[in-house]
DNA sequence: ATAGGGTTAG
């Protein structure tokens, strides 16, 4: 029997697809040689290496754990190669067992294993054993620190990829063009270093790497990320190569600087040069398709798809679905769905989310009963419960989702997160049941936020419940200070019961409290006639009226650039980080 | 024989 449900999902594909079918041989291989237990293995192995096979990767590894099983001692050639593969695959598992072995053969202190330790860790995201690993290290050079500060960099520690690049500086051995790489792409992790990118790109310049295509490449990332697209377009022009990976990241930094058009052009043109796209760059290009409704150009898309034979790639896939969803065309998501060769939880749930989202919120519910409880096709997790509890609210069936809620824990052993929570909170409230819905909202095991109290309140006004309509809002007082919305709903409350007396005290609270009837709206800086600055005011943040007041006068003042932001509209968080940024 | 570019779908 093939599947053997405790094999790690990538060996599952692996032996099916090669020729050497010799699952028993490898059960037998995997549990003499290594400690781990089957459960283990498959519990840490990410499914999309069925995705992404990595098919020499896997038959590296399975020749080397073979060689091991007959007692035959790996060179150190050959575990950094195992090491690499671990990392390629991101076997962790593996990875530690082969990190046993190398310090019981006694090569703890040769520094290629070590540096493929570090890599191997870091790319698994084990950045703790990574850190130790390299700390351990006597004498350093410059593949040691370049494989520690891109492993930082990768996950999502930038600031300390970036610390450990200055300690690097301060010694004897050099940064190379690799390692500034990492250092680069340390830069787009958190908004406090962005001005580092700059500072390092004019080091690349000085130090003549800004031919280096890798180089660029994360340049044209790190500037894509925070939204200086006119940075991003002179570095793609200046390349003399046209390199497929830097025309992907030029398709991607377009796409997600909602530059979807420009996306759409360098994709054709690329595709009639019969240059290579990368899967990464079709689900970018597709994602622009379907931000921009062009269905003419999705379905042109899909059809390249289905010529470079992407149809395979589950993510290319999920891509799909998702652009015909958001052009409205969902008897064009479903055809893609069904003709999927391999479906995943994501999959199943992003054609719920489709028929949700296109008004057949029934037809989304047949769907999952008949295939989650009725076929068990597959085992819905949290993000599907809430779009399945959401599709309950939206078509006005409160009991039937009281009733999934409670199945989550009953039947697929989910404990609720805050966003389910939320949901049945609505349902309950938007049924009547307010009483039941606060007692939800008070012992579930999270705090309410302010979104679930909003919702809440909405409802006391839908069934003139003074009472806990009073109590809410004074809730979102406190949550949302500056807000004038929960006052005006509970004024439509106390108006709606006669209650003029209150109504009359609760404007003056607002007067006193300094709540005016604004909205927050956007603020912008306009320059050159240029909109430079879009940031979405969030009433909810306490300072929101003074960032906008100070970025109105920055406006007044000079400002060479501004960064547009990319993607998403900046949270509140990000209004200080604007303000720095917009000093630079 | 060791290190490098994006991380994509609900």
């Amino acid at each position: 029997m093939l599947h053997n449900n405790w094999f790690p999902s990538y060996m599952t594909a692996y032996i099916r697809d090669s020729p050497l079918r010799r699952a028993g041989t490898l059960n037998a291989i995997l549990s003499r040689c290594f400690s781990f237990t089957p459960r283990e293995v498959f519990d840490r192995s990410p499914e999309r290496h069925v995705v992404t096979m990595h098919d020499n990767e896997c038959e590296a590894l399975a020749s080397f754990v073979q060689r091991n099983s007959l007692g035959m001692k790996p060179s150190k050639f050959q575990l950094c190669t195992a090491l690499n593969c671990c990392a390629k695959t991101q076997n962790s598992h593996l990875g530690s067992q082969i990190h046993a072995k190398i310090l019981h053969i006694g090569l703890d202190q040769n520094l290629y294993i070590n540096s493929s330790l570090v890599n191997a860790y870091a790319k698994c995201g084990a950045i703790v054993d990574a850190m130790s690993v390299f700390n351990g290290i006597e004498f350093h050079d410059t593949v040691s620190w370049t494989s520690m500060i891109s492993g930082l960099s990768q996950n999502g520690q930038g600031r300390e990829a970036l610390c450990l690049f200055k300690q690097m500086l301060a010694t004897l051995v050099r940064p190379n063009c690799f390692t500034y790489v990492g250092a680069i792409s340390g830069c787009t992790e958190q908004e406090s270093v962005w001005k580092c990118g700059e500072l390092l790109h004019a080091h690349v310049i000085i130090l003549g790497h800004e031919n280096n295509n890798f180089v660029t490449s994360s340049l044209i990332d790190y500037y894509s990320k925070c939204g200086k697209m006119e940075k991003v377009v002179v570095l793609f022009e200046a390349c003399a190569t046209s390199d497929p990976i830097l025309v992907n990241s030029m398709i991607s930094a377009y796409s997600h600087n909602l530059q979807g058009e420009e996306a759409i052009k360098l994709f054709m043109k690329m595709r009639n040069a019969d240059a290579s796209l990368s899967e990464h760059a079709l689900t970018s290009i597709l994602d622009a398709c379907g931000a921009l409704t062009v269905l003419q150009q999705g379905r042109q898309v899909h059809a390249y798809v289905t010529k470079v034979g992407s149809v395979h790639n589950v993510f290319v896939v999920g891509a799909l679905i998702d652009m015909y969803s958001k052009c409205g065309n969902i008897d064009e998501a479903l055809c893609v769905f069904n003709e999927a060769d391999y479906k995943n939880n994501i999959l199943w749930t992003s054609v719920i989310t489709a028929c949700a989202q296109s008004g057949r919120s029934l037809e989304a519910l047949e769907f999952f009963d008949h295939l989650v409880i009725k076929e068990k096709r597959f085992s819905p997790d949290h993000v599907c419960f809430t779009v399945v509890l959401t599709a309950c609210n939206h078509s006005g069936l409160l009991d039937k989702g009281i009733g999934y809620f409670e199945k989550m824990r009953s039947d697929y052993n989910l404990v609720p997160e805050i966003d389910q929570y939320a949901c049945l909170i609505d349902l309950y409230a938007r049924k009547g049941d307010l009483k039941r819905g606060k007692k939800v909202m008070e012992e579930m095991p999270f705090t309410a936020n302010a979104v679930m109290w909003s919702s809440f309140l909405s409802c006391c006004k839908e069934y003139g419940n003074v009472e806990l309509g009073k109590e809410a809002a004074y809730k979102l007082f406190e949550l949302e200070p500056h807000s004038p919305v929960p006052y005006l709903i509970l004024e439509d409350i106390y108006a709606g019961a006669g209650l003029w007396n209150e109504v009359l005290q609760l404007r003056k609270l607002m007067n006193d409290n300094g709540v005016r009837k604004c909205t927050a709206g956007c603020s912008w800086v306009e320059i050159e006639n240029e909109v430079h600055v879009f940031s979405v005011g969030d009433s909810s943040h306490p300072e929101s009226e003074d960032i906008h007041l100070e970025l109105r006068k920055l406006s007044l003042e000079m400002l060479n650039e501004v960064h547009v932001f990319p993607r998403n509209a900046p949270k509140s968080g990000d209004y200080e980080l604007m303000m720095i940024s917009s000093l630079f």
